[in-house]
DNA sequence: TGTGCCAGATTTGTCTGATAACCTGACATA
DNA sequence: TATGTCAGGTTATCAGACAAATCTGGCACA
């Protein structure tokens, strides 16, 4: 259990180094980087690890390497957005993804109000008949609660929001699963259902100001039933 | 250009499988995968593409090793959020990535309002003090516009808004930069500053309705400006 | 019985050398 | 000019080895 100073890899600092290097001289994109030989010479160590420093170079989308030709700056667009995580997902860590989650759950009721197609409002009809037989589970609760809300992201007909919200749930998941250990089934998924029914309504209806309206509600509710001190907002 | 059927690398094939078996099978966090020994004989490869597949897992977060233990289905919670870049930053993609910071902002200034500390409300001064001498180039407006709004976020006191507008800002900047280059500098200018202006004010007067709307104001201005097709939103 | 320590086995990290697949540019040829 | 060929360079993969960290079991000792 030894937490010291935990030096990286050799690989992972070569991969910072090389990383800075290229942020810094502002490379434009296509710009071909030294062949993994000259790396090996200049910094002292063996292909393997060169290879490797420049397999995370890769993964982060920073450059990409061709057989026989060599590794090239990525174009920026080319690259993945990624957001490191907390530490740990604690209560704080969860407070803020919720709160990042919060006004992208609006605006993606609002966006489906406007730009749901026959398919999407399909799908989210079958997510809501998912609330007329009563729970049996808080699994089954939590599931039938995530797939209503991809339904949502999925009419934005905007990509990002399906994706940023996916990973959001999928990190704030457990976390709400074990908050609703200890509540009553009943109480919750009727609840549910009516916040739901509400947003779904509204979103049918192409009225993007209702959507955001009963969406705001659903996401203070969740919150508050989380524990969550929710911060006022000005109406 | 033999752009047919490209096959993916054999390690990345190799990465995948494992990450959908990683998925499927559903391993808590914690269990230990077979060894590099093992997956070689399982998939008949050398060691080489065995660790670059595991060092693929293991910069998506996916798993974790320790030299002498082996490698660690990891914590979900200590996965990095990871969003796919759109295959080019065309025209198409660059409005969905905007229609997604449009809410963030938003609620970021909102929040700033709210939770901006001194140092915070200082160094949004500063970058407000960047527009009191005229601007001499598009790169020096464009620099101390991002610079305004990365100080508007981080005195929301949440990484997570930090990072996710910092990760678009870099996408969108150069599309707005390229946007900017046929306008008259002054002009511009003069419209950021009274805009930024306005959302100033309303972060240091700690008034979150204002400076939600003077945000929405500036989102909106700045998204005609470069010639979105911004829906009408609900008042 | 319980605890601490040690030696050996196991596993990943790094090194070395070699071969295969592939790309690029130059050159000869028509 | 256009095209095919070839040589050299570069990355992908293979194979084998040693180093370093970790785990495991047994043993001495209190």
């Amino acid at each position: 259990m030894t937490e010291f100073a935990r030096v990286p890899q050799l690989s992972t600092r070569i991969a910072t180094l090389l990383q800075t290097r290229i942020e810094a001289e502002t490379w434009p994109p296509g710009t071909r980087l030294q062949t993994e030989a000259q790396m090996m010479q200049e910094f002292g160590v063996s292909r393997a690890v060169i290879r490797e420093a420049i397999a995370q170079l890769r993964n982060a989308g920073l450059v990409e390497t061709r057989q026989g030709a060599g590794a090239f700056v990525a174009a920026p667009g080319a690259r993945p957005i990624r957001l490191e995580p907390a530490q740990a997902m604690d209560r704080r860590a969860f407070d803020k993804l919720y709160e990042l989650r919060n006004p992208l759950e609006i605006e993606a009721a609002g966006l489906a109000a406007q730009q749901a197609r026959k398919a999407d409002l399909a799908r989210l009809a079958r997510a809501m008949a998912r609330f007329d037989a009563p729970e049996e589970s808080i699994e089954a609760s939590v599931a039938a609660d995530l797939e209503f809300h991809h339904a949502i992201a999925l009419a934005t007909q905007n990509p990002y929001f399906v994706q940023v919200l996916a990973a959001i749930s999928d990190r704030i998941a457990h976390v709400i699963r074990a908050a609703r250990a200890g509540m009553t089934l009943a109480d919750l998924h009727a609840r549910t259902r009516s916040e739901h029914g509400a947003i779904c309504a509204a979103i049918t209806a192409r009225d993007p100001k209702a959507a955001r309206a009963a969406m705001r509600a659903h996401m203070a509710g969740g919150a508050a039933r989380i524990g969550l001190r929710q911060r006022q907002r000005p109406k």
